[in-house]
DNA sequence: TACTATTCCGACTGGAGCAGTTGGGTATTG
DNA sequence: CAATACCCAACTGCTCCAGTCGGAATAGTA
């Protein structure tokens, strides 16, 4: 499944929030200017991911946006879960018990759409945000090399 | 990225031609009717996999298309390459020299979309036409087991 | 030759989802 | 009370998907 644009942005504002120290809120403002969001859509986005239960929000002048969890206890599967559903290479795989295809139920191509999303699954649910942090951070430190340890 | 229908009629209809053996054309309304597949939608499909030297094609009365290669040389990944182009989790890998994220060309999400398109193209392309034959072919002799030696 | 089966080609359409935008309303701080 | 921020719902423009339609060209059959 392609990762929207919407989503991506919704995985930006975790990684800025968890970027940060988490000590005080951060306003919708200020992550759409760091990550160049449009910061009126990032409002939904941020309120879905409330909804969720990844951050919390504090309302009024000095408000913003808290992360709810440590980031080393955030996946990015579960983000992009949050925002745009279930992942999964085909429609009959990701809205599961639906009419399917109309005649295969045993379809031949399902072991492999099986074998698919268990796949890229297995990547978006191994990545933290803390992981990220972490590369971040260890870029800003030594810009060159840093890339062989992430399999790239 | 999503496997769209037109794609997965795609694949289908090469199954289709795999699992016959190969010796007499096969008409678009035939694989239509035994793959449940909307027939002028399947013209339009044959005619792009046909461009795309996977299939060849006989006008005119008895006529049809039949595979224009080994089965056991045509991979999942290319057939779905050949209709809906390029696979991977996000656009601006995709689409590559594309203005990918504006200001983010050292994104950090970007080493883990290149592990997931790592991930899901590693699985297209390792099942070929001839796998799928013979996992149907084995499922007829016999519909229960079989499934264990697929990983699933 | 006439008929029929079949591929081939381009244009067209209805619907859905994406990427936002707009216009307000409500809580909190100073 | 005013400024700062979150909150909510509707709306819009656009692209892509899934398919349809009409007809033309081609090859075998009677």
């Amino acid at each position: 499944m392609l990762i929207s644009q919407k989503c991506q942005y919704g995985l930006r504002a975790i990684f800025e929030l968890a970027r940060r120290g988490g000590s005080e809120p951060v306003s919708v403002a200020e992550i759409a200017r760091v990550q160049a969001i449009p910061p009126r859509f990032l409002e939904i986005i941020l309120g879905q991911l409330k909804q969720a239960g990844y951050v919390v929000s504090r309302r009024g002048a000095q408000g913003g946006y808290l992360l709810a969890r440590d980031p080393a206890d955030i996946a990015v599967g579960e983000i992009i879960q949050a925002i745009q559903g279930a992942i999964g290479p085909v429609h009959c795989l990701v809205e599961s018990a639906g009419p399917e295809c109309p005649l295969f139920g045993d379809c031949v191509f399902l072991p492999m759409w099986e074998r698919a999303r268990t796949a890229i699954s297995g990547v978006f649910d191994d990545t933290t945000f803390a992981d990220l942090v972490e590369r971040a951070k260890q870029k800003e430190r030594d810009p060159a090399a840093s890339s062989a340890a992430w399999g790239i």
